[in-house]
DNA sequence: GTCTATACACTGATAGAC
DNA sequence: GTCTATCAGTGTATAGAC
């Protein structure tokens, strides 16, 4: 056996260094594009927040621009996949509860993807134009759909299924988002437990009484 | 009359090239934001814009966060003015509709001043954390009562008007800084009059019914 | 007031020792 | 794989001619 080129252990031990390398520093780079947007953050920010070398930063990631690619990627993948709830569910004030709740906690518990992701489109989203054109319109006209057959059916008012998304993303986004703004509102304090129940209730009461839901 | 510092004429004329260079700098500087972040942006691409070598942007505005503060500030005020059409109302659906008719009038014609509004406060708000405190908190103190007295009034339900407050700015601004990604789903192309219309009616239909206004 | 030329600091990226 | 030292390029800001 003269190839230790596929040796279990040393081979896994090497992945796993690299993996969680990569995810520090995709740790750090999250939040401090989060902080200062693509232009105002720094190589030498991230690596100082990683614990790092600024060359080390390059060594895994080749480019400032693909570093954040990658933060991107991750953002929009989570939130994907968090927004499955939409279709386990039998009617609209269930569904679109469910959905409130799921973003709600992304809101809460990753505001800094949320914001790297509004900061990408903002600005005409150079890196993931291709995200939106693809992945993200299937996954948006599959919510159509099951809101077409909803309204069909019966179950709720006759309303565009298009603008009610974005109402949903809108005001669930807003509370990471302008979270800073909410805070200051709020006597400069974050908002309680109980503050973020409050705004899931109001969110869903106003949404599901809006659109007539009848499930 | 020995002094010529009151002369109207060339004082006047003075004043108004002043002026005009200002306003032609701070477009300019607005859009440039909007597009690439205050990180992102430059004195040389703001000044190419406007039109000027960049030593005059120094001269008018000695740095360039005096410049952003500007703009900020600028967008501050025509969004509160804007904001006024609240109180000139008798019921919940009346005011809270034209509240919305006026913001989603500011998102569709002035999309980069909520951009970069948006931006500032994701960015913790270090240009313009003074406003959120002082006069952001008074207008929004103001509503809140308004709200409450209808509530009071029994013309319509009992909703917490701040999380009320925030889906009217996360909805209506949403059309401006995700304008983008809407226009990518709308078929890469802008919204149209109809479309519009479409999205002002929606949202005011959802969030009437939503609040159980009575007026 | 306006513009050209330039000073000075900082950034992304890399070379090369370890 | 990791880190120090450094380069080339660009940014803000200013000095000084006009």
């Amino acid at each position: 056996m003269p190839e230790s080129s596929n040796s279990p252990p040393k081979s896994n031990s090497k992945k796993m260094r690299r993996q969680e390398a990569e995810a520090l520093i995709l740790s750090a780079a999250e939040k401090v594009f989060s902080e200062a947007g693509f232009g105002g953050a720094t190589m030498q920010l991230i690596a100082d927040v990683a614990g790092l070398p600024k060359a080390n930063l390059h060594y895994y990631f080749p480019t400032k621009e693909s570093l954040y690619r990658q933060v991107v990627q991750k953002i929009f993948l989570d939130w994907l996949k968090a927004a499955d709830v939409f279709d386990h569910a039998d009617g609209p004030a269930e569904g679109i509860g469910a959905y409130i709740d799921a973003k709600m906690e992304i809101s809460r518990r990753h505001p800094e993807g949320s914001k790297v992701w509004a900061s990408e489109v903002m600005h005409g989203a150079p890196v993931i134009q291709d995200y939106l054109e693809t992945t993200l319109k299937e996954w948006t006209d599959g919510r159509i759909a099951v809101i077409e057959r909803w309204i069909a059916e019966g179950r709720m008012d006759a309303i565009d299924p298009r603008h009610l998304l974005y109402m949903l993303w809108a005001t669930t986004q807003h509370y990471a988002d302008f979270g800073h703004q909410i805070a200051t509102l709020n006597g400069s304090t974050e908002l309680t437990d109980a503050q973020w129940q409050e705004a899931k209730e109001n969110i869903k009461r106003i949404i599901s009484r809006g659109i007539g839901a009848r499930d």
